[in-house]
DNA sequence: CCAAAAGTGTTAGGCTTACACCCATGC
DNA sequence: GCATGGGTGTAAGCCTAACACTTTTGG
């Protein structure tokens, strides 16, 4: 590929990763926050991050920075926004493009999560960050109460099989607003994505609630056939 | 500032412009098109577009496009989506943040408009573009959609005074499909965000059609009050 | 048998949709 | 007086929201 660009201003980009994982005990939203290794602000909390290498796509270096955290891979990975002000990094010119990621925390290894400098804070009681991570938070957090509503994009932070429950939990803990359990239980019933299984979840209650199961491919016939997905819910 | 980040890769990053326009008389939805004039894809069609200097911030630099070509300031912007791809132009690598603008047609100097190369392109019947400018535009056409049920941005392609008429052909282009007229009227008279003029536009019709304003300070009170713009409407 | 959590239906009201005729005026 | 586009109201049905009791079972 010929270089016609030659003569232009070049930027840093990096990437930075709200990454939400949801405790199903605590039934509390969180993000994954480590402290920064490099100055400036060394030692602070940031968001993690990275920039993007001059021959890796945008999204390809946000999976990366995920990927070096936390060994997973195929994570829902969404862009936010592109946060460009001149001054907004106070080590230099750096344009950041954030990403929400929503992963489901038991599949993190303990070991390496124990290991690691990257901690899980609730939503609610986040620390102080570096430079505009909490405006980078607060839209990221944003953009998930809207998808969530309308995208089945809740059974990225459960595990394959949760109780009607545990997914009105979730729900909950991302609206931070109480839903009534029969308007929410009657709504995700009747778009007839979720298959009931046999199986009960038998720790939270000595009468036992029902596992189901999210199934995409219902998702892809009912998408066909026109509906939306709704769980804006009372 | 000291510049703690030099060993790392720059990037090439741009702005692309998505210049929506409303033509009253037509009814369409326009698109302000330029022929590129640099290399590669000299003279072929593309979105107005431009470098992000060293010392200047994304939407900084997306304004700064538009004036360049338009001459227009305090425009509707919003960002779009960072376009990360390594390979998306084949010039070199170069990250572009797509941006729309809605901007008042009628507020164009034409006398510049004939002299520039930008030309107005009906949204249906775009000419071939370079790179991925169909994608962006793709993109950007359906956030206008989504944006315009449920915030105030129509009135930013109209002029100052406009007739309900007007206001219903716009949506009606937006959406590209009928709206019911009573339905319509009624939705954006309740929400009381517009104020009826006396005057009447009396060139397409003989009777008339009273003029109205749209109120920012009323929409900002109608927020405050907990109430949502919606013109989701069939 | 009792405590604790799971599970279940109905009704009222508001919002959305569908729909057709009269009005004002220039020619 | 007629053609043209502007302007207006109502009723049916659907969807949302509000609400309380029964079921199951381990201890």
């Amino acid at each position: 590929m010929t270089n016609y660009y030659e003569v232009l201003d070049k930027n840093l980009v990096a990437v930075d990763c709200v990454i939400f994982g949801y405790d199903i005990s605590d039934k509390e939203l969180k993000l994954l926050l480590v402290k920064r290794k490099f100055e400036p602000e060394y030692g602070k909390w940031t968001l993690p991050g990275g920039f993007v290498k001059k021959d890796e796509g945008v999204l390809e270096a946000a999976c990366r920075v995920l990927y070096q955290l936390t060994s997973l891979k195929d994570v829902y990975m969404e862009q936010s926004y592109a946060w460009g002000d001149v001054d907004r990094d106070s080590g230099g010119r750096v344009i950041t493009i954030s990403h929400f990621a929503l992963i489901k925390t038991h599949e993190l290894d303990p070991v390496m999560i124990e290991a690691s400098v990257a901690h899980w804070r609730s939503i609610s009681r986040l620390p102080k960050l570096i430079f505009d991570h909490r405006r980078i938070i607060d839209r990221a957090y944003k953009e998930l109460i809207d998808r969530i509503k309308v995208k089945p994009v809740g059974f990225e932070l459960l595990p394959e099989k949760f109780t009607l429950v545990q997914l009105q939990d979730l729900y909950e803990a991302i609206y931070q607003r109480k839903i009534d359990k029969r308007n929410f239980r009657k709504k995700i019933i009747s778009m007839n994505l979720l298959e009931k299984m046999d199986e009960k979840e038998k720790e939270t209650s000595k009468k036992g609630a029902y596992y189901y199961r999210f199934i995409p491919s219902r998702y892809e016939d009912f998408k066909r056939q026109g509906f939306y997905f709704n769980l804006d819910v009372q």
